[in-house]
DNA sequence: AGCACGCCGACT
DNA sequence: GTCGGCGTGCTC
């Protein structure tokens, strides 16, 4: 008889259980457990999940017994074995759990919910207790959903032994709930509430039709707003009213998923893209891994060529991995991809249920998908046999993941491309300094497409100087030469798309007498003014509070609005165009799933002729109408205290203007500057990327930053501010021990924001070349810092930070 | 993360 | 005297 254990990474995310716990698997399991299967494990005194990671046959040499696994949840693991390597080497290399790495690959419908429920094992208890639990046997047990009096009564039960607790763990939902209604009325009861109605209710008339129709069957609401031509407020007051109720169904998977969609032929390639395409398919024959740097202007055809060496992928048995920035993921765009190789697409992205993200990871792991297209965190496909990885706008921020574990998509996509030997295809039309500088060092391969398809030139760049506008008027958001190219391309029936570039700004409350800015009580940062709630929010804690009319500080009442916000704008411009139709795009106004893509939809049909919005404006959106894109504030990211702010400027701005003028007419783009000289916006002008590189470089050589330099963040943070600065003055001395004489420590600093939700944060960063025992010191910092009693200090580590201020 | 264990102050 | 506050250490 032969005995089996297995370890297993449990669901605990802390420094202390980061490490694989030893269980013995019971007879009636041996022989089906694997590695990379989830598994219920007891674990202290409850039952959690945890992913095994190791079969061993040989019984471990511990002194103490070992508990048995309870439960398998997986007939097949769901972790292959480049997953499991790629978890370790994730949680290394980005100082995260190991938990948390191995969670991050599946999707959230695999994560466990934990459940207590507690039950009496004793009759001798006092008569409140009997009412509490009435005619139920269990009664859920956890502080949140019960009374904290109820919850004490019930904690006394168990400590005196006449209650037990039982731990439950679900593997989550798996269906998507949609809302239906049914009719509460019978015909009679229809026909008197039709009589009782003003004749001028057409609506309600109209619905309780639609409910005599409908009888006693279910209907889904949207499907009912269709038929019947009503909105969801009517059914809404329906229900108010008693007429019908809304209850939740199942939705099932939709089978009309790929039918409308037309197949397309490959097109024609420019001699450039050939040559792209040629040099990356060879690749993908050879199962060569090699990094390519795809850097392409807007309109270059990129896209063509990912389609391209999909297909070759594809022709050769193998499958490929299509990563885009979440905001550049649009209908559109999919089925581009969709309508090339049909049925075997999958797509990943936000919008998705947790169910139907389920869906689409089983279909890739039943290899019934082969080509995935998706953001972030649709690096973790479970596909076998890539052919090839190709990452769209691989300069994007958002490819990096700002929670635990702190992954940059790019290094995870690279990292794949070493196990698939496969070619990693990084595309952008403004490549990161980091790459960009290693396609010039020859690690990655250089690729260019520097023509643009039909040969159109691109659009006419123009500065405003706002400067000069200031003398001539007052602060307005829009100029007069802008207003001005506003009103011509409105009179030629056109389209303009406006952006605010909002990053590091909101609108804030500021008292024109004594110059108070109304602030957040847990946090050290201003208020952030919501015109549709009409009060003041706290960005980083959600406080809420109403919006002052007497100055706080001195009592005056010339306390108001300070700022742009798009709202404002919008006023504005419709002040000066009274019968221009204006579409705001911001996060206010597509918070809601979904929103964003329908207003895209409506600007794209025509029914506004400016759509104004913030920085998500800038991708994606291919309107042929469009042929001027104004920029009203290009300085607000270059004045920002961060090293990376003139990249991310002269990204932009490239970005946007490629949004004028495709298709056959005309583009022009207007920037709006106080900073016309800087290079950043001179080299956006005249959109040359190479200069700026070149301008760009020099200055991160002078000042040390990356690409010279690699950089790791350290973060503490803890309640009392005096702890937090010495734990961070602690580790600086350390550092200074072990680094080299290369390696530079910016801080200890307080952060800008030194105060979130009552914790004080301090940061420290580290620039250096190469530091052998950087790592292994980082690691141990965490191990440490974690057991010496200090849990009221946080300490993160964040390699590569996206920026520091 | 939870939870038990254990040591202190403030109540029936 | 006991109840319950939180600091500390452990979970195969």
């Amino acid at each position: 008889m032969s005995e089996q254990f297995v370890e297993v990474i449990v669901d605990v995310p802390s420094m202390q259980t980061n490490q694989a716990y030893t269980y013995a698997v019971p007879t009636e399991l041996i022989n089906q457990v694997f590695p990379g299967m989830r598994v219920i494990v007891p674990f202290g005194n409850r039952k959690i999940l945890g992913f095994t990671t190791k079969i061993i046959s040989k019984r471990p040499d511990v002194s103490f017994d070992l508990k048995n696994i309870e439960e398998v949840l997986d007939l097949v693991p769901v972790l292959n074995r480049e997953m499991l390597e790629l978890a370790n080497w994730l949680a290394k290399w980005t100082f995260s759990f190991k938990i948390s790495c191995l969670q991050v690959m599946l999707p959230a419908a695999m994560r466990a919910s934990y459940n207590k429920s507690i039950r009496l094992i004793s009759t001798d208890v006092s008569d409140e207790v009997k009412a509490l639990f009435g005619q139920e046997e269990e009664l859920p047990f956890d502080s949140k959903t019960l009374t904290p009096e109820s919850f004490k009564i019930l904690s006394k039960l168990n400590r005196d032994k006449k209650a037990e607790v039982i731990y439950q763990v679900h593997d989550r939902a798996r269906s998507k709930k949609v809302t239906a209604i049914t009719n509460l009325l019978t015909s009679a009861e229809i026909l008197i509430q039709k009589d009782a109605l003003r004749t001028n209710a057409v609506k309600s008339a109209k619905l309780l039709d639609f409910l005599n129709n409908l009888g006693d069957k279910t209907m889904i609401l949207k499907e009912a707003m269709q038929k019947s031509g009503l909105s969801s407020a009517i059914f809404s007051q329906g229900e108010k009213k008693g007429w019908l109720k809304k209850i939740k169904v199942e939705k099932y998977r939709d089978p009309y998923r790929d039918t409308k969609i037309k197949k397309t032929e490959p097109k024609k390639l420019q001699p450039a893209q050939e040559n792209a395409v040629t040099e990356i398919n060879q690749a993908v024959v050879e199962q060569k891994n090699q990094v390519f740097l795809l850097q392409g202007v807007t309109g270059s055809g990129k896209t063509e060529v990912y389609l391209y060496t999909i297909a070759c992928a594809l022709k050769n048995q193998r499958t490929a991995l299509m990563l885009v920035p979440e905001i550049s993921l649009t209908p559109q765009m999919v089925r581009r991809v969709k309508s090339r190789f049909g049925s075997n697409v999958a797509v990943l992205h936000s919008g998705l249920s947790e169910g139907e993200k389920f869906d689409e990871w089983r279909r890739i792991e039943r290899h019934e998908a082969t080509v995935v297209v998706g953001a972030r965190s649709a690096v973790f496909a479970p596909l076998e046999q890539i052919g090839v990885i190709i990452m769209d706008e691989e300069h994007e921020t958002s490819y990096k993941q700002e929670d635990m574990p702190e992954y940059n998509a790019r290094d995870v996509a690279i990292k794949r491309g070493q196990w698939h030997n496969c070619p990693v295809v990084l595309g952008s039309a403004t490549p990161s300094l980091e790459s960009r500088a290693r396609a010039q060092k020859g690690v990655y391969e250089w690729l260019r497409l520097d023509q643009r398809i039909n040969g159109q030139p691109l659009p006419q760049v123009n500065l405003v100087d706002m400067r000069q506008e200031l003398k001539r008027a007052p602060v307005v958001d829009v100029s007069t030469p802008l207003l001005e190219a506003i009103k011509q391309r409105l009179k030629k029936k056109e389209q303009v798309v406006l952006m605010l570039n909002r990053r590091g700004y909101s609108s804030f409350i500021m008292c024109r007498e004594c110059g108070f800015v109304l602030k957040c009580p847990n946090c050290d940062i201003s208020l952030t003014l919501h015109m549709d709630s009409r009060s003041m929010k706290c960005h980083y804690c959600g406080h809420e509070e109403p919006i002052p009319q007497i100055c706080p500080s001195c009592h005056s009442k010339k306390i108001r609005y300070y700022g742009t916000g798009t709202e404002k704008v919008q006023q504005e411009l419709q002040q000066l165009l009274p019968d221009t139709k204006i579409l705001r795009m911001d996060v206010d106004t597509t918070r809601r799933k979904g929103a964003h893509a329908k207003l895209l939809q409506r600007f794209g049909n025509k029914e506004a002729e400016i759509l104004l919005g913030t920085q998500m404006i800038a991708k994606g959106l291919d309107f042929p109408d469009v042929t001027l894109v104004g920029v009203l504030n290009a300085d607000t990211s270059l004045s920002l205290p961060n090293f990376r702010s003139a990249e991310r400027t002269f990204q932009l701005l490239t970005q946007v203007s490629g949004r004028a003028g495709r298709a056959d007419k005309l583009g022009e783009v207007m920037i709006q500057t106080f900073n016309p000289q800087h290079y950043a916006i001179q080299l956006a002008k005249s959109q040359n990327y190479e200069k700026f590189f070149g301008i760009e470089m020099n200055m991160r050589h002078k000042g040390g930053y990356p690409p010279y330099f690699f950089t790791t963040q350290i973060v503490t943070s803890g309640p009392n501010e005096a702890d937090v600065a010495k734990k961070m003055f602690e580790i600086n001395g350390q550092l200074k021990q072990i680094l080299s004489k290369q390696a530079v420590i910016l801080g200890p600093t307080p952060k800008p924001i030194m105060r979130i939700n009552n914790q004080f944060y301090y940061q420290l960063v580290i620039k250096y070349k190469s530091e052998p025992y950087l790592d292994e010191f980082l690691e141990n910092l965490l191990l440490t810092s974690q057991k010496e009693a200090q849990r009221k200090l946080q300490l993160k580590i964040d390699r590569d930070p996206i920026d520091f201020i």
